[in-house]
RNA sequence: GGGUUCUUAGCUCAGUUGGUUAGAGCGCUACCUUGACAUGGUAGAGGUCACAGGUUCGACUCCUGUAGAACCCACCA
């Protein structure tokens, strides 16, 4: 550990407040009369004392609130709603943070930014949390307390702890409109879920149907296929003799082999299949085998689904227990032997194996199949096998009625508008995953067989066979008027009210201010890992359901822009751990946010995450990260401080600050001067290019672009040279001069407070408020951003400046590598290049000697070279430093040779590129004539560098 | 098997239509308590841009192939 760090932990240890030079600890000394002067910022920003309380703040005052005007441009971001089971992960970081900045960015440009904030009733989830209380608590099932019951207790949860992760999306910073805050199951939202079932069913497009799904026989549900996990499992895989019937009875000779890894499922064999074109087997196609154990003659049937290569090629089709052999089944019109219980148990069509477990069974047959003679042999095999996501068994492939939307005429306008640019993906390649999804789109299954969601809304009279999809349950039914009516016992697919949730939470169908102007949103951020389950079926919903609302001024929605639920999606990076892991629970290494928060600050986080994430690629991340962010949020504290601190002595003179300009005590104000120091009109310049940046890269939802062009400007441009730089002037002894320099560094800070309020809109807020009196009621948030004015950028100042810099470096580099003590301060003798630049180093000598140690500035066109001078050549000119007793001659002649072969180097690339008749005939002119400008500059300096080291050879 | 993406400094990553002296942060080395900031400042070391071809006057950037990594989809019984 180096002594920096020590001293550091020491002084950490006691307290996190104040920092102190070790010097005054050690020595026990009182605090200079200086430190212990108070200043209006404490020395180290401290994120805890101010978060909470802002953001109590702009909730109390209902400024993330807005209301729907038409003569306005909207800006409308509707929130992934965070399942209610869900706790506040990095994952949320960072979907979050970039929708924040999106919001407050555009409602600092003066839109009506809304962002609908709500939450996810996560039907499998919520169920599985809730069942394992009820267990964990009182011991019992949901089918101890029954459905009503057991939904009063979900209900009872969800109040509880259903809105903890919308708490903790507080703790972050979002600018949500909680007004606006709504639920899945809300009444209206239900009303929705139903109206759309009703439509879709009304017009064919949803039905009942045969199906194969994940089932999980210890949980009795039905699984998304998004539940289950595929696992490497070591297994075997068994070669089953079938043989072939030949007159009515099983051949003793004649033999179809299949592989399987499931011989237990043979129980429920209905045929077994063959590649058509197979020449080994086309004999038999058309031919029937006979089943060991189970004695039935099946059928041998040709299906091209069958790889010839792989296994036997033949393989056995169990259509109750397998998709692919479901799908074989409907094209051959075979039957279907469910051979299982709810448990995965072997049921009385499996005849003897009845009653047996899974693999018991599997045990069972397998031994009775080799005492019959019908194992050919066994091998090792390794495959992935589903498991529960939940309880960690093996997923049954099990056949079960469910209800199903028919997606092609849904998915054909939803392909359309991505494909035409109406809806536009950020980034760009998603689009092709979009389409290939959608051209092999398959029907989709929407019912689960859960208690905790939205109930199926379909009704039926057993008296008369009635059946119907309505909104409330019938007394009696409407068709006999005699039979009960019983309604459907699933409950649909969690996505069902997800894919109408950028209208729902407007609380479509009805028809209402807020969702004709807020509806389409503006962008929606979220995961590419959804694009099929939300995003692609979002889509398709707009298309379907918007028509009937009419837009703002009351004409029909008709075009697509208007129907398409958003704009622009933006997919969200992965966040990783630091080995490029996924985070999650399990491997628990997912740092809790709010943890980091506490640590680090949430404008700190905020910061991090966003400077972090490109757009579309993966961000591994580790809490020490967050260094970037608070150290980046200090810099900006201790600018504040620095400025705060000046403008207290000059307000002790009487002076007060207010809108950007001094004001006297007689009330009168102070013009600010027309002409401007360069040190001035170079950080407008630098402030207006910036600005233009940050605008262009929001525009194209570069976050992380904007991200560091902000830290750039602030930290180098802004603090590294503009505060050094005007140093000077702010100690100079005349009042008015003080003031000045003090009032524009004030503007280009508050304009910075400006840009920087989006991504880190507590640190910012906090400052805003000091800087001026008067602003107790107002808010950084809602103030406008800055423009870019071109006008402003002054391109000499930019390149002046830029020639400054270059000296100020050149001289510290020799300082550095000649060791010159800190103390001590060296003169300097510039040979300009021309008047020009004689000039602007006359006129800004004072920076040179302020910011490199310089004592005496000697500058002439063609001044002569001191004996024992360090030297180097900046723009042209060349530097000299009298190192008299300082210079290592050695030191100094390896400098020198080691740039004469740098810019040898270069200046060789440069001549044969310009030697080359091709690359002068074919580059455009202003790269060659780029070129002819380097080459140039390169060989006067290689000139001047020879030139200085021969002079420091004859010293 | 199909698709997408990635490989640039010790580490994590930028590099937006091909023309830069290839950048940043962290880490490393040396020096620094000078009135905002040691959560800081100054300087320095460190890269044949995975590899091999090709296109081009010119390739980190475009094309092809190879090797490695990741993700998504479909999963072969």
């Amino acid at each position: 550990m180096r002594g920096r760090d020590k001293r550091c932990d020491a002084i950490r240890s006691t307290g996190r407040v104040r920092i102190f030079p070790t010097k005054l600890l050690k020595h026990g000394e009182p605090m200079s009369e200086d430190l212990a002067r108070p200043t209006p910022l404490a020395p180290a920003y401290d994120p805890a004392q101010v978060e909470d309380t802002w953001y109590a703040w702009w909730e109390g005052r209902r400024l993330f609130h807005a209301e729907p005007d038409p003569t306005r441009k909207s800006f409308t971001v509707v929130i992934p709603p965070p399942n209610i089971t869900g706790m506040l992960t990095m994952g949320h970081v960072l979907n979050n943070t970039l929708q924040d900045v999106f919001v407050r960015w555009h409602r600092m440009r003066g839109e009506n930014a809304v962002w609908i904030p709500g939450t996810d009733h996560a039907g499998i989830a919520t169920q599985t949390v809730v069942e394992k209380a009820l267990k964990k608590d009182e011991g019992k099932s949901r089918h101890d307390l029954g459905r009503e019951e057991f939904l009063r207790r979900v209900w009872e949860w969800r109040g509880k702890y259903g809105d903890i992760i919308v708490r903790q999306l507080r703790k972050l910073g979002v600018s949500c409109d909680w007004d606006r805050t709504v639920f899945t199951m809300d009444p209206e939202l239900s009303v929705a879920v139903r109206e759309v079932f009703i439509r879709l069913y009304r017009k064919g497009l949803v039905y009942r149907g045969k199906r194969i799904i994940n089932w999980d026989p210890v949980s009795h549900t039905a699984l998304s296929d998004e539940e289950v996990v595929f696992k490497e499992q070591q297994g075997k895989l068994w070669h089953i003799r079938y043989p072939v019937m030949i007159d009515g009875r099983p051949s003793t000779d004649a033999f179809l082999v299949v592989a399987t890894t499931r011989p237990e499922t043979m129980l429920g064999d209905t045929a077994v299949a063959v590649h058509p074109e197979d020449e080994r087997y086309q004999k038999y196609i058309g031919h029937t085998v006979f089943l060991p154990l189970m004695e039935r003659e099946i059928p041998i049937v040709a299906d091209t689904y069958v790889e010839r290569g792989f296994g036997t090629g033949v393989v056995k089709i169990t259509p109750a227990h397998d998709p692919n052999d479901f799908a074989v089944a409907e094209r051959h019109g075979l039957p279907r032997i469910n051979v299982m219980n709810v448990d995965a148990s072997i049921n009385e069509e499996g005849g003897v194996y009845a009653g047996l477990d899974r693999y018991d069974a599997r045990a069972r047959i397998v031994a009775d199949l080799e005492v019959g003679g019908f194992l050919e042999k066994i091998e090792d095999y390794t495959h992935s096998v589903g498991f529960s996501d939940r309880t960690d068994v093996p997923v049954e492939p099990y056949l079960s009625d469910q209800w199903f939307v028919a997606m092609q005429s849904l998915a054909e306008p939803a392909l359309g508008v991505v494909r035409d640019g109406v809806v536009k993906f950020y980034p760009e390649r998603w689009v092709k995953t979009y389409e290939h999804w959608m051209t092999n789109i398959r029907d989709w299954t929407i019912s689960r067989q859960l208690w905790w969601g939205h109930r199926i809304p379909v009704f039926y009279c057993d008296a008369c066979g009635w059946q119907d999809a309505l909104q409330e349950h019938p007394a009696a039914c409407p068709a006999c008027g005699v039979g009960g009516v019983r309604q459907d016992e699933d409950v649909l697919d969690t996505w069902f009210s997800s894919w109408l949730w950028p209208f729902s939470v407007h609380h479509w169908p009805k028809d209402s201010l807020d969702l004709r102007t807020f509806y389409p949103s503006s962008v929606l951020v979220t995961g590419p890992d959804i694009i099929f389950f939300w995003v692609a079926r979002m889509i398709m919903a707009g298309l379907e359901f918007m028509p009937d609302i009419p837009l703002p001024d009351g004409s029909p929605r008709t075009e697509a822009k208007d129907l398409v639920p958003f704009h622009d999606v933006y997919f969200t990076s992965i966040i990783r751990d630091e080995k490029g892991r996924k985070m999650s629970k399990s491997l628990g290494n997912s740092p809790d946010p709010l943890d980091v928060i506490a640590e680090y600050g949430a404008d700190a986080l905020r910061f991090t995450v966003a400077y972090l994430a490109p757009l579309g690629q993966d961000v591994l991340f580790s809490t020490k990260k967050c260094e970037i962010g608070r150290n980046f949020a200090n810099k900006l504290w201790n600018a504040g401080r620095f400025l705060l601190m000046n403008k207290e002595k000059v307000e002790a003179d009487g002076w007060s600050f207010r809108d950007g300009a001094w004001h006297a005590s007689d009330g009168s104000v102070e013009p600010a001067s027309a002409d401007m120091p360069l040190e001035d009109r170079w950080i407008l310049s630098r402030l207006h290019e910036t600005t233009a940046a940050l605008h262009e890269t929001m525009d194209k939802y570069r976050v992380n672009d904007m991200a560091k062009a902000l830290y750039e400007f602030v930290w180098h441009d802004y603090c590294d040279w503009y505060i050094e730089l005007i140093k000077e002037r702010l100690y100079s002894n005349d009042a008015g001069v003080r003031r000045e320099t003090l009032a524009r560094a004030l503007g280009v800070y508050d304009a910075m407070l400006r840009l920087l309020h989006p991504i880190m809109p507590f640190i910012t807020e906090e400052i805003w408020h000091k800087v001026e009196p008067g602003r107790e009621e107002a808010s950084l948030m809602t103030q406008r951003l800055p423009e870019a004015d071109h006008a402003v950028i002054d391109a000499s100042a930019v390149m002046e400046m830029t020639f400054l810099q270059s000296l100020v470096e050149g001289v510290r580099t020799i300082q550095g590598e000649m060791n010159v003590p800190a103390g001590k301060t060296c003169d300097v003798v510039i040979n300009c290049h021309d008047e020009s630049q004689l000039r602007v180093v006359r006129e800004n000598t004072h920076f040179l000697e302020r910011l490199a140690r310089i004592g005496a500035i000697d500058a002439a066109v063609g001044a002569a070279r001191p004996r024992l001078s360090a030297s180097t050549v900046v723009a042209g000119a060349d530097v000299f430093v009298p190192l008299e007793g300082l210079i290592d001659i050695t030191v100094e002649r390896q400098r020198l040779t080691k740039e004469i072969e740098r810019v040898t180097g270069l200046l060789k690339g440069i001549d044969s590129k310009l030697g080359n008749a091709k690359f002068v005939g074919n580059a455009p002119e202003d790269v060659v004539a780029r070129e002819k400008e380097k080459q140039s500059s390169f060989r006067t300096m290689l000139d001047k560098l020879h030139t200085n080291l021969q002079s420091l050879e004859n010293d």
